[in-house]
DNA sequence: GGATTAAGTATACTTTAGGATACAGGTATC
DNA sequence: GATACCTGTATCCTAAAGTATACTTAATCC
């Protein structure tokens, strides 16, 4: 049995999470900004430093980030016409996701399998 | 330019997190676990507490969850059979990750509407 | 004028997640 | 013997996520 107010709470944080969960969730978006974090500016650099993505769903990626504020795309025009990505500045609070995620991750994978 | 050690730390990174999306991860999991978390035990109490979750999707989350050691399933075999769920003590493990996902998911509202 | 390079787009899939609806199986009550 | 209760399962479907492979465009070097 809960109150009025927990289960309105209760909703909240599910929806919260939920958002995020929109945003930064799914295989690849933390990989991508990771990647830009660690160095990665240009669509190529980025696609190699994440084996296996393809550029269709790197693509679909950078703008679904650039839509949440996350990364920046400047055109640069010499040539040949090159862009270059960089993280915002708000973007930086994603470690404060990542970091939890990245650690439970690590620790999960020796309690399956056994170690722990 | 990275170094090859900073090159592994990425793909450990990546490796991490996107095993952490694949456990804990979708639109339902946390929702369910904090359900549980929030003193429902049974199957229909803890559908009706998340408003628009179906039983056949429930039903397949508690599995995901039970073989990931986050939940136990106890049958309690007086008229009519029930079921009780309960967290494990390794799923309490799983708020380090929920409070930062529900931390940034209501900033992140606020961001995206402008507020901010 | 042919080759090369960067940053994607086009097209056509396959796979996974999630949703809608119905109903089954066992038991105890009436 | 019909009915209701509880915990799901069965069947079918849609939408979103992800994959594979080839191609485009524009400029400039050779």
């Amino acid at each position: 049995m809960v109150t009025k107010n927990e289960e309105t709470n209760f909703q909240e944080k599910i929806k919260a999470i939920q958002d995020t969960m929109f945003v930064l969730g799914g295989k690849w978006k933390i990989p991508v900004i990771l990647s830009i974090y660690s160095g990665n500016k240009r669509f190529n650099e980025i696609a190699s430093s994440i084996p296996t993505i393809t550029n269709r769903v790197l693509s679909k990626e950078l703008k679904h980030l650039e839509e949440n504020l996350l990364i920046s795309r400047t055109v640069i025009d010499d040539y040949p016409v090159r862009i270059e990505y960089a993280l915002t500045a708000y973007c930086l609070t994603t470690e404060e996701v990542a970091a939890p995620l990245e650690k439970w991750g690590k620790n999960h994978l020796k309690k399956i399998s056994g170690k722990v």
